[in-house]
DNA sequence: AGCACA
């Protein structure tokens, strides 16, 4: 049977100004699409990269003289169209325009949005940002924000190709660890496109700088709130000490309920608010406990510890900047334990754990892909970080793959593992987590307190924009 | 080496 009329013998299509093209290379850009066909008429799409191979492409021609004009010069030549030596196969798609499914952060421009997963926002200052992006051109504007995607960042460079060679080289990468707080272990960019081409910075503050403008006022309560990392010299925050612990959970293979957490983290004193909250796919949480050395103690005890066995819901703890949080007494991502059972009801709904975002007009939330399931910067005692050379660039191992803390990843039990509880080390107030019918939890990574590589020397200048 | 997927 026929289907709707339209005649699809296989080797004869008629003419369309989308050319099919095969056999490319795989990894073949559309920068190298353009190259072979713009010869013959002007390109006004490409999607390159297609098919299981990623070895197909479409080229849409403005005009359908042109595309005809390729394949007919083609059908007579002698030489081959060729990409990088290979012989390309050209015929005319079955359609008649190249579908855009470009995402809106695929489409080049000079300013990046950059989500920085795993971390609270300040943990990772502008100056550090700055620093980073600096290595691929003049950054002329950086604001940074916080939403449901998490923490994030606008860079603006003054051109697109700049841009994308940041993307490039810094997509899925990480921030050399001696840039980072200590106890941050993994802080994974995810980098896509703004539709912005010029920010509107109003005021150099903690969030937002303009580095054309070095004159913009300093916004006065920006830069002093209480809120403010403490920076070092090096414009790298130190970790101030608090009551609350900020949690990081990776490899999220099965939930982790206010229960578990409330059962985990007891064991080390009463734990008086918990709230737990996804941010960019990654869940995380904030749990408050009456004093710094108590939160201390857990941290110590249970920080790169996974809650279930292997190595599932791995817990990567730091001091939050938070003291006292203010959370939903009672709902199923949030628990004050501070409030006695019989005022619940007359508890006012505020679980605004977190400061209220600047206002930012639409950044693309980029694509929310959390590398969910990979283990990532195990920490290595010792290790000296690896030397970020800024002019490696291009793809090239500017950043360390960070070594994985599960060799392999295996797919093992499908099931939790209702493994023996692990004493806290080195704690002599005894546990009580068991008896609550919450999941124990259990350790099944050695302990490696991450110790502060003291190597690598801050690159210099990029001091500190203080007012 | 034979048509993408928002």
């Amino acid at each position: 049977m026929s289907t709707s009329g339209q005649q699809q013998f296989r080797y004869t299509q008629t003419p369309s100004k989308v050319l099919h093209l095969r056999n490319l290379p795989w990894d073949c850009s559309d920068e190298e699409l353009v190259e072979l066909c713009k010869p013959f008429g002007k390109i006004v799409n490409t999607k390159c990269n297609v098919g299981a191979n990623r070895n197909q492409a479409f080229v849409e021609f403005a005009d359908l003289n042109q595309a005809i004009n390729m394949v007919s010069y083609y059908a007579s030549s002698s030489e081959p169209a060729q990409v990088r030596g290979k012989t390309v196969y050209i015929q005319y798609s079955n359609r008649n325009e190249i579908v855009n499914n470009k995402s809106p952060g695929d489409v080049p421009g000079n300013v990046l949005l950059v989500t920085i997963e795993g971390v609270e926002a300040g943990d990772v200052s502008i100056d550090v940002i700055h620093l980073v992006f600096s290595a691929f051109g003049f950054v002329q504007k950086i604001a940074t924000f916080e939403k449901a995607a998490g923490f994030q960042a606008l860079i603006q460079f003054s051109d697109v190709g700049t841009a994308s060679a940041a993307r490039e080289a810094l997509d899925g990468r990480s921030i050399p660890k001696y840039l980072l707080p200590e106890h941050v272990n993994h802080c994974h960019l995810r980098i896509s496109y703004s539709a912005h081409t010029d920010l509107n910075i109003k005021f150099q503050s903690h969030r937002s700088r303009d580095y054309t403008n070095p004159y913009l006022p300093v916004n006065p309560t920006a830069m002093e709130g209480v809120l403010q990392p403490v920076v070092g010299p090096d414009g790298k925050k130190k970790e101030p000490e608090s009551n609350v612990l900020f949690a990081s959970l990776e490899n999220m293979q099965y939930a982790v309920t206010v229960d578990v957490l409330n059962t985990v983290f007891s064991a080390f004193g009463t734990v008086q608010k918990i709230a737990i909250f996804e941010k960019n796919g990654q869940t995380q949480a904030l749990i408050q406990y009456p004093d710094v050395t108590i939160a201390a103690a857990a941290k110590d005890a249970l920080e790169g510890h996974c809650i279930y066995d292997g190595g599932y819901c791995k817990l990567h703890l730091s001091y939050s900047r938070h003291t006292d949080l203010n959370v939903q007494a009672y709902s199923d991502k949030s628990r004050d334990y501070t409030v006695p059972e019989s005022s619940l009801l007359a508890m006012q709904q505020a679980s605004a754990v977190h400061a209220t975002p600047p206002v930012w007009h639409n950044p693309q939330s980029g694509p929310v892909q959390s590398s969910a399931g990979y283990a990532t910067t195990g920490t290595v005692p010792g290790q000296a970080p690896p030397a970020w050379n800024p002019n490696l660039q291009g793809g090239g191992s500017t950043f360390p793959s960070a070594p994985t803390g599960y060799p392999g990843h295996s797919y093992a039990p499908p099931a939790p593992a209702y493994a023996t509880a692990v004493h806290p080390p080195g704690l002599s107030q005894q546990t009580n987590h068991i008896a609550t019918g919450s999941r124990p939890f259990s350790v099944s990574q050695p302990f490696q307190p991450s110790t502060m590589p003291p190597g690598g020397v801050p690159p210099p200048g990029h001091a500190p924009y203080h007012g």
